[in-house]
DNA sequence: CTGAAAGCGCTTACAG
DNA sequence: CTGAAAGCGCTTACAG
């Protein structure tokens, strides 16, 4: 089913056609009618792709990048991206990385030739020059034929428009709010260091720590994962020396991993340790004990970041930054270090 | 950056680009060489619309629509999807219908505008019949045209190819084993009556109760969510009666609302009462304790539908069907009834 | 193997 | 308000 079919069957020029259905022009109300009933009569659905290529408006789609959909922090943030999109009828097309940086540039460069209208990219970004010089070569010509970029977590890539939660200070007041507990012996399950986010939550929960004085303390590194976690805190656990009576993941989906470890190691939590993650995803308060954490608001992140990229581009060619504060949050796994 | 710039710039016809860069046809290796280079040097990306718009071949998108991405069934699933389609360079179009159908409708004439290439629907459909009517009659002119539908857990609407899990079977095979374990007193927490997937594990925990002379006991519906297991088994505990020894949930997601409630309530899990869910979604392993469950291999599922679909057409216009075999794992949350 | 030309299905100045 | 025509950026028979 083409336009011209429904023109004809209307009775009118495809130019009428158009219009009447998308409504652009004024067009003769029986005219208008007359279409419209064509349409439904054949079921005529308009090509998008002619669409695209024929108006200036561009099409409808969003491309979004993250690194899994099935880790429940791009999960959530990826919902409020669809529940905006859905608003707006638009449609997202979404492309998981795996944790992959290559992957990500052939997904910027898929989406470009899908002239999408936005392209966002949720997660931390890689601090390797050779991919960010690769990643701005793709997304700088993107921009200037008019995409628009907009991140969440990502910052020095290219002058876009971000969503920047705050990690340093979140990590720095959870560090404050341990300390309060009581707890002076520390030790951090990071993730891959080359990842801005977790630079910062360090920095952040080092900073916390060092305004009361106190030092970071062992820092552990693991995959960004469930496992990572796991795999972190079982060597934690192995290493020589006191054991800290606080343990910070720096991200809840680490934390659950760190659970599992400590739970299968019989260490106590919170009564031998306490332990604290990051991002409050929504199964961490299905645990027992549920986890301390610093809430981001992923949902509304998600949000955030696809109407940052619609929205007009600013007058100032400067990029914006919505800056997300996150929340403390203390719950079961954390108490006073034991023998307090 | 178009084509014609291309082939200027090697100084050879846009037809003669094309064919380089596609590698359809045989080019002369230095003519190859030359456009390459001028596609490089002008950082040429092909418009995907007009390749599709020209081409016969249609574009490489493919149309994932489920309920809610948020929802760690679907993110497993879509996961799996993901995966299959980034090894065969197809970029996925993902919609969140949030359970609302007249959204699912929209969302496949949506990717019929997109000329995707399939479209999977991902997630029970709703016993209706003004529902299903509509939505056959967009998914028919789609097929007819060439395009391609797979579905999961889906049966009736359309003769499309499906990738079904046994619930019926897997929902049997719990009953019996539960009741291996020594219940005689069972409750279920459901979710909507008019999605088939609610319908089928219903029966076949009927069923396999019924093996053993046993009756499904109280039956309270709720929402599919984590909110309406946990009002769900809020409104058993407050029935009159005596209660149940052990709960189904008919999913694991309501299941996990379920065990908050009961905590809440100072049931203890398994020790008063036993608690199993279906679908072994990954959080389920990190509850205390972790929850019996019925498991589907979901990334799997996932890269099935997908294959389903890709697939070229069966020769006979039947549609074929991929069984999934659920797998009872008994865990934590399920022992033998109180006072056994 | 290569090129001129038609065509994919729309939109949108440009006349009228 | 309406229509004829050009054009969006590619692909692909059709000749050569």
């Amino acid at each position: 089913m083409t336009l011209d079919a429904v023109a004809r069957e209307a009775g009118v020029s495809p130019a009428t056609a158009s219009r009447a259905l998308n409504g652009t022009t004024r067009v003769r109300d029986d005219l208008r009618t007359r279409v419209r009933a064509a349409a439904d009569l054949l079921g005529y659905i308009p090509n998008a792709h002619a669409q695209a290529l024929a108006s200036a408006e561009g099409n409808r789609t969003v491309g979004l990048i993250c690194h899994d959909v099935s880790d429940p922090y791009f999960a959530g943030i990826a919902s409020g991206v669809m529940r905006a999109a859905a608003e707006q009828d638009l449609l997202v097309m979404l492309a998981s990385t795996f944790r992959e940086p290559s992957r990500e540039i052939a997904y910027v460069s898929m989406l470009r030739a899908q002239r999408a209208r936005a392209i966002l990219l949720i997660g931390s970004g890689f601090q390797d020059r050779a991919w960010e010089r690769a990643m701005d070569a793709e997304l700088n010509p993107y921009v200037r034929a008019g995409g628009r970029v907009a991140v969440v977590s990502r910052h020095r890539s290219l002058r876009v428009d971000t969503v920047q939660p705050e990690n340093r200070a979140g990590a720095a007041e959870l560090a404050r709010a341990l300390v309060a507990l009581g707890h002076r012996e520390f030790a951090v399950l990071t993730g891959p260091p080359e990842l801005t986010t977790v630079a910062d939550r360090l920095a952040g929960f080092r900073e916390g720590l060092a305004g009361a004085g106190i030092g970071l303390g062992r820092v552990v590194r693991g995959a960004f994962t469930r496992e990572g976690g796991h795999l972190a805190a079982l060597r934690l656990l192995a290493a020589e020396g006191p054991r800290p009576t606080c343990v910070f993941a720096v991200t809840d989906v680490m934390a659950v991993g760190a659970l599992a470890a400590l739970r299968e190691a019989g260490v106590r939590v919170p009564e031998d340790m306490s332990l604290a993650g990051f991002d409050d995803i929504p199964l961490v308060r299905e645990l027992s004990p549920p986890l301390s954490t610093v809430a981001l608001p992923l949902t509304e992140m998600g949000e955030r970041v696809i109407a940052l990229a619609l929205r007009a581009p600013s007058a100032a060619a400067r990029s914006r930054v919505v800056r997300i504060d996150g929340e403390v949050v203390l719950r079961g796994s954390t108490a006073a270090p034991p023998g307090s």
